[in-house]
DNA sequence: TCTGGGGTCCTAAAGCAG
DNA sequence: TCTGCTGCTTTAGGACCC
């Protein structure tokens, strides 16, 4: 845990994407904004505003039933470009506060506050609030942010009087324990739909349940390492740091859900062929080369199967990918409608060096093969080129292994 | 009835090597 | 030569997060 006395802040955008809407375009104040796919399509709510959640629309909701709950609300279209960059200026105020900032994600992030507090009279609430009306001053957006001793609590905090809430979890032990009794396992974060029930199956549905438990009980239910993390959050117990230090990715992937399931194995193939260039095009824009590849179909009753590969060396071409989704996919002698189609790759490691497997086995390894250097060459123009046009420029033909 | 997309992390099984 | 053990890597799947 960390020391008592050195708050972390977690700070938690309201609605964060409905909110940028109703900003960026007046008219849509106060109107019930839902952001995600059309109601008229597959695909999920991604935010609703404060508005919409009063008639039970809520995120991860698919459209259809939004639509149904609330049929005069506003559906817009997830604008992530526009969010990355509101995203960016509010991590560059949270900076102003403290180095120490770890995004969550584009409406999220931890501070850890305990080398500026002399310049607040040593009180992180004084902060916390500077901070709120700084953003709502610049940004005319409201955030809602948790004053607490470690990161599970301040994350815990920042939740429980949103929007625009300012709450405080003391470093208590005692009280921090008797807080957490009554709330439900599912405010333990980690712990989602399947191991609730999990928990609910031998009569576990409380946080002070949990802290009752002996480890060794928790440990057969649900293993070694996660029931240590859930007990030790069950008593308010979390040693993890801020961590401001940008983690480079670990993998990029792309996919794609038909609009309806698609028993026509070329479109498939040729949505394959598409995503898989997207990915290549990412991989090449972060100085990047993979060592595994992977593919991953849904079908329409909604089982979803991966099938991955390894190469030899790592690889970045959309020659190489190519070579191995379509091969992947092939492989599976697929004989029943698509749902969704995906390609994804990981274990990635940097374009120049990457160690000994880092590049490609090469007949004469100080210098790439003809091969190599024309694809390099190659999909560095096509990438150039759809940078400048759009994605749509260049269409890949009749595309054979 | 419906269930997106882009990630991370964990686990289990299988294959392989010492 | 066979068997068991251990540890590592790869693969597949699943839970979870926003």
């Amino acid at each position: 845990m960390s020391e008592l006395g050195c708050p972390i802040l977690h700070l938690d955008m309201d609605a964060f994407y409905a909110a940028v809407e109703q900003r960026d375009n007046p008219a849509l104040r106060g109107q019930p904004v839902i952001v995600g796919a059309p109601p008229n399509q597959r695909g999920v709510v991604c935010t609703a505003s404060y508005e919409a959640r009063r008639f039970g629309v809520h995120s991860a909701m698919p459209s259809r039933t939004a639509y149904k709950k609330c049929p005069h609300g506003i559906f817009l279209p997830v604008r992530m470009d526009r969010y990355q960059e509101v995203s960016d200026q509010i991590m560059a105020i949270l900076h102003e506060f403290t180095p120490i900032v770890e995004p969550v994600s584009v409406d999220e992030a931890f501070l850890d506050v305990r080398g500026v507090l002399h310049a607040w009279d040593g009180d992180a609430v004084n902060l916390a609030r500077a901070l709120r009306q700084r953003i709502r001053g610049r940004l005319d957006l409201t955030a809602s942010v948790g004053v607490a001793p470690n990161k599970f609590l301040a994350k815990l905090a920042s939740d429980l009087e949103k929007p625009d809430g300012l709450t405080v979890i003391p470093s208590d032990a005692a009280a921090i324990v008797a807080f957490l009794e009554p709330l439900p396992v599912r405010k333990i974060w980690g712990v989602g739909e399947v191991t609730a029930e999990r928990l609910a199956g031998v009569g576990i549905r409380t946080i002070g349940q949990i802290q009752r438990q002996r480890l060794p009980e928790l440990t057969k239910l649900l293993g070694e390492a996660f029931a240590r993390h859930i007990w030790e959050l069950a008593h308010g117990r979390d040693d993890r740091t801020v961590i401001a230090d940008p983690v480079p990715e670990k993998s990029i992937s792309n996919e794609e859900t038909f609009i309806e399931d698609c028993a026509d194995l070329r479109v498939v193939r040729q949505t394959l062929v598409e995503l898989t260039e997207n990915v290549g095009r990412r991989l090449r824009n972060v100085g990047r080369r993979a060592r595994t590849a992977q593919i991953k179909v849904r079908f329409g009753d909604f089982k979803t199967i991966t099938r991955q590969q390894s190469f030899a060396g790592a690889v970045s071409s959309d020659r190489d990918l190519l070579a191995a989704a379509l091969g992947l996919l092939d492989h599976e002698r697929i004989s029943r409608p698509v749902r969704l189609i995906g390609f994804g790759v990981s274990s990635l490691v940097d374009e120049e060096g990457g160690g000994e497997a880092g590049g490609q086995l090469l007949l004469f390894p100080d210098e790439p093969s003809v091969v190599q250097q024309r694809d390099a060459a190659l999909d560095s123009a096509v990438d150039r080129l759809r940078h400048k046009y759009g994605p749509d420029i260049l269409k890949r033909g009749d595309w054979r292994r």
